[in-house]
DNA sequence: GATCAGGTAAAGT
DNA sequence: ACTTTACCTGAT
């Protein structure tokens, strides 16, 4: 157990600001969230966070995956303060940051989420993990199993029909490609390393020329799995937010290198806010 | 029973 | 280059 104090950080605003798809809530209170082959309970009491982890392993995981190194505040400031509509946003979605996620987990969740809603994307990502993931038995409690997602060499093994079932859809034979470019069977390719070397002009064409990803979704994967927050990803809720309260345009000049944090306040306050 | 959902590929102008 | 259309499928 490690008790900190943080600031601008909400685990529920976070959990429904549409960015990850398994930070599931646990019956009693708190949250339990995998990464990078760890597992963690979280229960959050205003800015006091009790962490089932030792204090050495926030330290070494936890702390960067929720961007805690990172100053929300300067990024509010820096809004313009004529922009009515995003000064609410931000207001709004305070406590929302930017996780720090798997990039072969993102890879796939994003895939699942095209053309999609959250509800099934949560069912399918949920479903894919138990089928393919590595099971946890947190604190050796039998009953209470939680999955890591897997491993692209475990897609890739199953084959088409592996992912049948899932509620993937169309989507099925897109996610077995990616899988099967990034398993050990193409050892050399190391891709997913190449992307992560990659500033986000060269990560975001990489991804685009592959089967079933589009520009939304290569966007979603350069923000939320390689962590380029200038990546600006336009979905048709953002595509709505830009027609009624930016027609003649959002100014990505003025917040060149980080848009992509104001994109996830204006997302989550279109999901989340009171309208 | 349509229509929609955090789009994309492929075909058609 | 720009504009349609088909696509899996659970939820509403």
């Amino acid at each position: 157990m490690f008790e900190i104090q943080i600031r601008d950080l909400d685990l529920d605003k976070i959990a429904r600001s549409g960015q990850c798809f398994r930070m599931k809530p646990l019956d009693q209170e708190g949250y339990e969230v995998t990464a990078r082959g760890n597992y963690v309970k979280i229960v959050q009491r205003g800015d006091e966070f009790l962490f089932s982890c030792r204090e050495e392993e926030f330290y070494s995981i936890w702390k960067d995956y929720f961007d805690l190194d990172t100053d929300y505040d300067d990024i509010r400031r820096s809004v313009d303060p004529q922009d009515a509509y995003l000064l609410a946003a931000m207001e709004c979605g305070r406590g929302v940051r930017i996780l720090k996620q798997d990039l072969w987990e993102m890879i796939i969740t994003f895939i699942v989420s095209q053309n999609n809603n959250i509800s099934r994307i949560r069912n399918s990502i949920e479903a894919l993990c138990e089928r393919y993931g590595s099971c946890l038995h947190p604190e050796g409690m039998t009953d209470t199993a939680c999955y890591l997602f897997p491993s692209a060499d475990a897609i890739a093994k199953g084959g088409l029909e592996g992912l049948n079932g899932l509620g993937l859809g169309y989507r099925d034979k897109y996610i077995l490609e990616l899988a099967r470019k990034c398993s050990s069977q193409y050892l050399e390719l190391q891709w997913l390393e190449e992307l992560k070397q990659a500033d986000y002009e060269t990560a975001y064409k990489l991804l685009l020329s592959e089967y079933g990803i589009g520009k939304k979704v290569a966007d979603c994967i350069c923000l939320f799995g390689l962590h380029h927050v200038g990546a600006f990803p336009i979905d048709t809720h953002i595509r709505q937010i830009l027609k009624l309260y930016y027609p003649n345009g959002f100014p990505l000049e003025r917040y060149q290198g980080y848009a992509g944090i104001l994109q996830q306040y204006m997302f989550y306050y279109k999901l989340n806010g009171s309208k």
